[in-house]
DNA sequence: CCAATGAACAAAACCGCTTTTGATATTAAT
DNA sequence: ATTAATATCAAAAGCGGTTTTGTTCATTGG
């Protein structure tokens, strides 16, 4: 069923049908129901690849993120993607999720999907404080919002937690429990929500007066295999020369649930019992902490509604909006539970 | 750069500049580099949409999956999309991934996505023993593959694990172990995999002697939450009246290592220990279950290779061939570690 | 020497829709 | 009554390619 073949049948041409379906004003009341009831009748819908060509837009956004080298996609990710899918879908928008190699492919990668023209817009997932894809998102002219903000110079829309106040918040409580030496287990360096947590964390040692020397952040993949080796490596590790004050951190503050699983893996590998010993808090709220033994202090973030926010602010930038104001910043709350409490004398 | 402006400052027509650029015969070698050369000084591509609607394919293809309600996309259908994406890469094709609403909504949005045509194949993901996707892919003619057999007539293109095997080896496992009252906790009944896991547990029940009364299978969501509730319920359930096999269950088949964590959950609450008191096998040997405590004991499979053999065969799906031969069942392996072990007598 | 073949390109049709421009009839204003 | 404005529709020109059909010229075979 080509628009041709409605007008056709109707004994009208195909401009009349089109403009009487798209709602233009120069068609009579009359015709319009006629071709309105045609179309109906004779199942007719506009092909959208030549209503794409003709109008340029798609009627899709896409979801981008890169396979983080080590760990597949989250379910910080996943959350996400049903949010935004939910929310797009509202306005009739099909949300696609696009996976990006690692490395050195990935912008060619996004330039070639850019090109090939399949969304009218883009929500950017890990981004990073500095982040080429923003780069080349802006160069492109194409609409985007970005998961997590940046460091560019030129505006753009963003949406994300608040980072910074989540490991304020965590390492607080660490410190009112007593703890002096708290070691932060973070993600990669060059990512956005790194170095906010990193802010927050140095913030709270400052605020509750502890010594920073005594409290190391590491850097590593935001899995349970890095967290488990880096834990271990705290753990072992005696506290610097010269200090009076003696023995190994007593706290680990890690960037996800899955690094404080392989944190208290670390722990318990060392003979010593998560919550007594050492204290451990994870970040996410994710049913793997919610089950964890002992179940893990975590930090609570809506991600659903970070999704659906996305989309939303995502759809008005698409309608012309300028960048400037279109932001948000998502609270977050500490879930206490057993895998931390008050600093045992060792 | 559209291909007229290419045509006009080289002093020729546009279809003989498309048919250089597509390889065809009729058209000089001379000419042909000329316009090779153009088009690379011009920085000329050909306006996706355009060949789209010229062509009739969009160079990308979907990987189809429904939010399972009360749980996200898991871990297993990340690795999967990462697999394919990497092997539809290296073929040129964009994999998109596609989040369905649960519920009624499931079916009429498939049904949109696919009329808006923005793919040339899809991979459907969760399949259900009777799929009303696979009929609708079938009728409306878009190649495709699935990611888990179905019972349909007409054959379709298939990966899928042996979900068989896997519950016959686990079963087993658990049977040799000394146990005699095993229980399953499924996946919801109408899911293939969950299908196929009954029929590997049954038969392994069958070959070992077992007593299938003694050996309830419940099904539920593939989470923790659900975990937790089923095992704790079958804990303390005591066994069927009139049997002279006192207690309770003494072992747990799960169908994901999510529910496996929920399982051991359960276990700890009702004061036991997981591995003597009660065995625990889950599925999938995520990270989560390679962390936990104890370390899980679980069913091994490639995932992310079976995302590459479900982009390989639904390219040649494309390409035309039937789909009768176009299938391929994942081998699967038993990873012992340490959440089970030999029946202590109660 | 003339018809048949083939090479190389141009012209035109097509994919299917949107949007601008143009034409005609009707109505309102002068 | 004549002109200007308005309503309604058709024609045509995009959007930017691909593919089929035609045309011209040089070559070859009989």
């Amino acid at each position: 069923m080509s628009i041709a073949a409605l007008a056709n049948s109707l004994g009208i041409s195909t401009s009349t049908v089109s403009r009487a379906l798209n709602g233009y004003s120069d068609v009579s009341a009359r015709t319009r129901a006629r071709v309105e009831a045609a179309a109906k009748a004779m199942h007719y819908q506009p092909h959208p690849v030549a209503h794409r060509l003709a109008t340029g837009r798609t009627g899709a956004i896409a979801l981008v993120s890169p396979v983080h080298s080590g760990s597949f996609l989250d379910t910080t990710f996943a959350a996400l993607l049903s949010g935004t899918s939910e929310a797009l879908r509202a306005h009739g928008y099909f949300a696609l999720s696009v996976v990006l190699p690692d490395g050195e492919d990935e912008l060619p990668e996004l330039r070639r999907f850019l090109a090939g023209r399949l969304v009218d817009g883009v929500i950017l997932a890990r981004t990073r404080t500095n982040d080429p894809r923003v780069a080349l998102l802006q160069q492109q002219g194409v609409p985007f919002i970005t998961h997590g903000r940046t460091q560019h110079n030129a505006p753009h829309a963003w949406v994300d937690t608040d980072n910074e106040q989540a490991l304020f918040l965590a390492t607080q409580r660490l410190a009112d429990l007593g703890h002096r030496r708290i070691a932060f287990i973070n993600g990669q360096p060059d990512m956005t929500f790194a170095a906010l947590r990193a802010q927050g964390f140095r913030r709270a040692l400052l605020e509750r007066g502890l010594d920073a020397a005594l409290c190391p952040v590491r850097h590593g993949e935001v899995n349970a295999g890095s967290g488990e080796r880096i834990a271990s490596e705290l753990l072992h590790a005696a506290g610097p020369a010269g200090r009076h004050v003696p023995g190994r951190v007593t706290a680990l503050l890690c960037a996800t649930d899955a690094i404080a699983l392989g944190a208290m893996y670390a722990v318990r590998s060392a003979c010593m019992v998560v919550g007594r010993d050492v204290s451990v808090i994870g970040y996410g709220n994710t049913e793997a902490g919610l089950y964890a033994d002992p179940p893990l202090t975590t930090i609570g973030h809506a991600v659903v509604d970070n999704g659906r926010h996305l989309a939303d602010l995502l759809i008005r930038r698409m309608n012309g909006e300028p960048p400037k104001g279109l932001t948000r910043l998502e609270p977050v709350h500490l879930i206490a539970r057993h895998s931390d409490g008050p600093l045992h004398k060792i």
